[in-house]
RNA sequence: GCCGCAGUGGCGGAAUUGGCAGACGCCCAGGACUUAAAAUCCUGUGAUGGCAACAUCGUACCGGUUCGAUCCCGGUUUGCGGCACCA
C-alpha cells in the first residue's frame, strides 16, 4: 500500500474540521492547559517555513497534553492592524480592510494546512471592531488612570514625501522610498506611562519562569540604576539638576554637558554669545537618531556655551557648560556632570576640548584613560571624602547632597514612556475628543467602539497630521461635556496595542459585555506556556506585561503576571544562511513543501532542523532525512506480527523512548525526541518484526509530531477512536535501566581502556575490575596511586604518579 | 556603540551541576536488488600516521583552574537578535 499524503492529509484535516476535535471545553471543572503562540501579522506574502517552526512546536505540546488529560486550549487570531498593509492599500488604492481580508483567508488556509490543531472558534482579529472596542475601553482606563498623557515628542519626517516615517522606514537617514532628506518633527503625542511600572516589571520575573537571556535582556531594557540626582548652580541663577550613578566622584566634575535638546538653552538664548554655533548643532543633532548619537565609536562632538557657567556645588568652582549629543533627553534629566577621569565617554570628550581631568579614585592612570573601576579604588582630591571607598563616598556625598539640599539619592530607569501615538489610518482611533475649555475629554464607553472611518486618501497629510484630520464632518463634534464645539484626536494607536492583551480575548472571544467573563479569565489565565521569538522581548512581551498589570490593578483580570512561561524559539534562515527575505530571493514557501512531501514531513523536518532555541539554516536535502522516516513508519503496517505487548528484545528500549520522548517534549528538546524515534524504528527493523501493542505506543508517541499519518495508520490497525484523543503511554522507570553499562578506564585523564560492569556495582567493585583490566593493570603496575575516581556509570580514573 | 545569544566533522546538529566528543539525520563512497536507472536495503564515513591492533591531534582563537574542560574563569575574534513609529 502506498503512503498517499495527500489523500491522508486531506481527509484527516477534513474529519478534525467538521467534528471540532480540538475546540477547548468549557467545562471548567477539568485541569487546564493555555499554550500560546504569537499571532502573526497577515502579511500579503504569506506564510514563510518560520511561522510553522513555533507553531508545530506548540501544536506538539498541546497535542501531548491533551492526552494526558488536560483541557486545552490553543487558539489562533490576527495582528491585522500596520504599515505594511496600509503601504500596500496607498499603492493599489486598495482598503486595508479588503487587503487584510484576503490575507487572512491565506493565512487561515495555509496554517490548517499543517495540520495544526488550533481551535477555531476561538480565532481574534485585532481589526475587528468587535475586538479593537475592547482595545479602546483599555485606553480610556489608562487615560483615566492617569497613565495616557499628551507629549511633544520627536517623529520621523520626510521633507520630499511630507509625511512620516516609521524608524524602519528611515534608512541612512534617509527616506526608503523617495531617499528625501529625513528631519525629526517635534510633534503632541500621546504616550502611555509605563515607567511607573518599571519596578514591577523587573520585580515580577521572580515570580515567573522565562528561559534566562528573556529576563536578562527584559531587566537590562528596564535598565535601574542607583545613584543621585545633584543640583548645580548657574551664572544666570538656574539650576541644572544632573542623575548621576557616580556621586562620590562629585569633586571630579569639571565640566557639565547638556543634551542638545536642553529647555534651558531657550531660556538663555539671549544670554549666550555663540548662539548661532549652538542652533547649527541643534539642528545637526535633531537629524540624527538615539542609535547614532550613542556610538562610542564616532567623534565625540559638542559646543561650549559662550556666557553662561555652571557651579560644582561641593568645590564652588566654576565650570564650563556644553552641549553634546552623547548626551539624551530622553534619559536621567537630560544633563550630566561630566567627571573625565572616571568615565570613559568623558574622558574623551575632555581630551577632544582641552578641558582639564581631575584624578578623584586612584588606582589607575587617567592620563592613559578613564579608571571606572568601582571595586578598589581609594578617594583622592575629594575633600571630606579623602581615603574612602568608593562605596562609602557614595553613601557620605549623598548624605551631605542632602543637608545642604543640593540633591538626593534616587533610582532611574533606562524605560521610557510608550510613545502611542501614529500618524497613520490602519490602527484604532483612540476614543479621545479635544475641547478648549475642558481639555482631553474621553468619549462616553456606550460609544464605543469609535469605528474607524472611511477615507479618501490613507497617506499623511501634507503637515504631517494622521490621514483622519481630513474628514472634518468626522472631527468636529461638539464636547461631551460642555458642548461646545470641539475635536476627535486624529491619531491612531500603534499596532503593539491590539496584540497587548489579545490572550485574553481568547478566553471569551464573543463577549460583547466584557474583556472576557470573570469565570473565562479565572480558568484560564494565565497562560501556562507562550512561546514567541526573541525579537518581541522587550517591546510586545514588556508592553503586554505591562497592560496586564495594569487590568490587574483596576480588577479586571486576578493574576499579576500574563504569562507562567516564556520560551524563544530561533529563526529559519534561507539555505545561504541569513535571514529569508523577499529581496535576497532565499525564501521558502510552506505550499511547495506540503505539495512536495507533505504536512506530516514538513512539520517533521522543522522539528528536527536542530535546536529550537537557536536559528536553523533551511536544508532541502535534509528534508529527505524526514520523508525516509515517515516512509519507514509507513512500512510498519507489513511486519506487525503477534497480537500482544512489548516484545523481550524490544521491551526496555520503548520503556526509555517513551521516557525521552515524554521529557523532551516539555523541554523542547524536539530534535532528540525524534532521534529517540528514528533511533526506535532502526532497532524494530533490525528485529524485522513488530506486536500490534508496540506499533499502538510507537504511533501514539507519534502523534503529536505527525498527526496525520498516525491516525492513518491508527484506523487501519483497528483499535477504534482516534490517535489524537487515546492516552499518553506511560513508561516504568525501572524498566529504563539496562543491566550492565559501559564505562571508561583512565589513567591519569587519559583513556586507556572500556568495560562493562553491572548498573548498581558499587565504588570499590568497579575498582578493582578496573585495576583487573590488562591496560589498566600493565600501566599502575609499581606507580604510585596518588588518587581513585570513581564516577558511577561513566568512568574510573586513577591517577598515578 | 550598548544589551542579549551563539561558534562542535563536508553539512544540520547531539552530548554540559566538570566525566567516553560527534547520538540522529543529510551528503559522499562501496556493496546488494534491477536488463538498466530511480527507489529501497546493507556497510563505511572527524583529521593524521599505520596492513592492522593502535597511536597522536581535535569542540572559533590565546591563556588559566583541574586528576579530567565543548562545559568554569580571563582575554580576543566572528556571526546572529534587539536598540523604543517593522512585526
Amino acid at each position: 500500500m502506498k503512503y498517499d499524503f495527500k489523500a491522508i492529509e486531506k481527509k484527516w484535516q477534513d474529519i478534525w474540521d467538521e467534528k471540532k476535535i480540538f475546540a477547548a471545553s468549557n467545562d471548567y471543572s477539568k485541569p487546564k492547559f493555555y499554550p500560546l503562540v504569537e499571532f502573526p501579522y497577515p502579511s500579503a506574502q504569506g506564510l514563510h517555513v518560520g511561522h510553522p517552526r513555533p507553531y508545530t512546536a506548540m501544536d506538539i505540546v498541546a497535542r501531548k497534553r491533551r492526552m494526558q488529560g488536560y483541557n486545552v486550549l490553543l487558539p489562533m487570531g490576527w495582528d491585522a492592524f500596520g504599515l505594511p498593509t496600509e503601504n500596500y492599500a496607498i499603492k493599489m488604492g486598495i482598503h486595508p480592510a479588503v487587503v487584510t481580508r484576503e490575507n487572512i483567508e491565506k493565512f487561515r488556509a495555509q496554517i490548517k494546512a499543517l495540520g495544526l490543531n488550533f481551535d477555531w472558534g476561538r480565532e481574534v482579529d485585532t481589526t475587528d471592531p468587535a475586538y479593537y472596542k475592547w482595545t479602546q475601553w483599555i485606553f480610556l482606563q489608562l487615560f483615566k488612570k492617569g497613565l495616557a498623557y499628551k507629549k511633544e515628542m520627536a517623529v520621523n519626517w520626510c521633507t520630499s514625501c511630507k509625511v512620516v516615517l516609521a524608524n524602519e522606514e528611515v534608512v541612512g537617514g534617509v527616506c526608503e522610498r523617495c531617499s528625501g532628506e529625513v528631519v525629526r518633527k517635534v510633534k503632541s503625542q500621546w504616550m502611555l506611562g509605563i515607567t511607573q511600572y518599571a519596578q514591577r516589571l523587573i520585580d515580577d520575573l521572580d515570580g515567573v519562569d522565562y528561559v534566562e537571556r528573556v529576563k536578562t535582556q527584559q531587566i537590562n531594557w528596564i535598565g535601574r540604576s542607583e545613584g543621585a540626582n545633584a543640583d548645580f548652580g548657574t551664572t544666570e541663577g538656574d539650576v541644572i539638576t544632573v542623575f548621576t550613578t557616580r556621586p562620590d566622584t562629585l569633586f571630579g566634575a569639571t565640566y557639565m554637558v547638556l543634551a542638545p535638546e536642553h529647555p534651558l538653552l531657550e531660556k538663555w538664548a539671549g544670554k549666550l554669545t555663540n548662539a548661532a554655533e549652538i542652533k547649527a548643532y541643534q539642528d545637526a543633532a535633531a537629524r540624527k537618531s538615539d542609535f547614532e548619537r550613542t556610538e562610542v565609536a564616532k567623534d565625540k562632538t559638542g559646543v561650549c556655551l559662550d556666557g553662561v557657567t555652571a557651579i560644582n556645588p561641593v568645590t564652588e568652582k566654576e565650570i564650563p557648560i556644553y552641549i553634546s549629543d552623547y548626551v539624551l533627553a530622553s534619559y536621567g534629566t537630560g544633563a550630566i556632570m561630566a567627571v573625565p577621569g572616571h568615565d570613559s565617554r568623558d574622558w574623551e570628550f575632555a581630551r577632544k576640548f582641552g578641558l582639564p581631568i581631575i584624578e578623584v579614585v586612584s588606582g589607575g592612570d587617567i592620563e592613559k584613560e578613564a579608571f571606572v573601576d568601582i571595586e578598589t579604588g581609594t578617594m583622592v582630591n575629594s575633600g571630606f571624602l579623602d581615603g574612602l571607598s568608593v562605596a562609602e563616598a557614595k553613601k557620605q556625598i549623598s548624605a551631605w547632597l542632602e543637608d545642604n539640599d543640593k540633591g538626593k539619592s534616587t533610582v532611574s530607569y533606562k524605560l521610557r514612556d510608550w510613545v502611542f501615538s501614529r500618524q497613520r489610518y490602519w490602527g484604532e482611533p483612540i476614543p479621545i475628543i479635544h475641547c478648549e475649555k475642558c481639555g482631553f475629554v474621553p468619549l462616553d464607553e456606550s460609544e464605543l467602539p469609535l469605528m474607524l472611518p472611511e477615507v479618501q486618501s490613507y497617506q499623511t497629510t501634507d503637515d504631517g497630521q494622521s490621514p483622519l484630520s481630513a474628514l472634518t464632518d468626522w472631527v468636529n463634534v461638539p464636547c461631551p461635556v460642555c458642548g461646545a464645539p470641539a475635536k476627535r484626536e486624529t491619531d491612531t494607536m500603534p499596532q503593539w496595542a491590539g496584540s497587548s492583551w489579545y490572550f485574553l480575548r481568547y478566553c471569551d472571544p464573543d463577549n460583547s459585555d466584557e474583556i472576557a467573563s470573570k469565570e473565562a479569565l479565572e480558568y484560564w489565565m494565565p497562560v501556562d506556556w507562550y512561546n514567541g521569538g526573541m525579537e518581541h522581548t522587550t517591546l510586545h512581551l514588556l508592553y503586554s506585561r505591562f497592560w496586564h498589570k495594569f487590568l490587574f490593578d483596576i480588577g479586571v483580570v486576578s493574576t499579576k503576571e500574563p504569562y507562567s512561561r516564556r520560551t524563544s524559539h530561533g529563526m529559519i534562515l534561507g539555505e545561504d544562511g541569513v535571514k529569508m527575505s523577499k529581496s535576497r530571493g532565499n525564501v521558502v514557501n510552506p505550499d511547495e513543501v506540503v505539495r512536495q512531501y507533505g504536512a506530516d514531513t514538513l512539520r517533521l523536518y522543522e522539528m528536527f532542523i536542530g535546536d529550537f532555541e537557536k536559528a536553523a539554516t533551511w536544508s532541502g536535502a535534509s528534508i529527505r532525512g524526514c520523508e525516509r522516516f515517515l516512509a519507514r513508519v509507513w512500512g510498519l503496517a507489513d511486519i506487525v506480527s503477534g497480537a500482544g505487548g512489548l516484545s523481550p528484545g524490544l521491551e526496555g528500549k520503548f520503556h526509555k523512548t517513551i521516557k525521552k520522548v515524554t521529557e523532551d517534549i516539555e523541554s523542547l528538546k524536539f530534535n532528540t525526541a525524534i532521534a529517540a524515534l528514528m533511533t526506535l524504528i532502526n532497532d524494530i527493523y533490525e528485529k524485522k518484526s513488530i506486536t500490534k501493542g508496540e506499533l499502538r505506543i510507537f504511533l501514539l508517541l507519534l502523534c503529536p509530531f505527525t498527526p496525520h499519518i498516525a491516525e492513518e495508520i491508527w484506523e487501519r490497525m483497528g483499535p477504534g477512536g482516534m490517535a489524537a484523543l487515546q492516552s499518553w503511554p506511560g513508561f516504568d522507570e525501572e524498566k529504563c535501566k539496562d543491566d550492565t553499562v559501559e564505562i571508561a578506564l583512565q589513567i591519569s585523564g587519559k583513556i586507556r581502556a572500556r568495560i562493562d560492569v553491572p548498573t548498581d556495582a558499587d565504588r570499590e567493585a568497579v575498582i578493582a575490575l578496573a585495576k583487573s583490566a590488562p591496560e589498566i593493570a600493565g600501566a599502575i603496575d609499581g606507580k604510585n596511586i596518588v588518587k581513585e575516581i570513581f564516577v558511577p556509570g561513566k568512568l574510573v580514573n586513577i591517577v598515578v604518579s
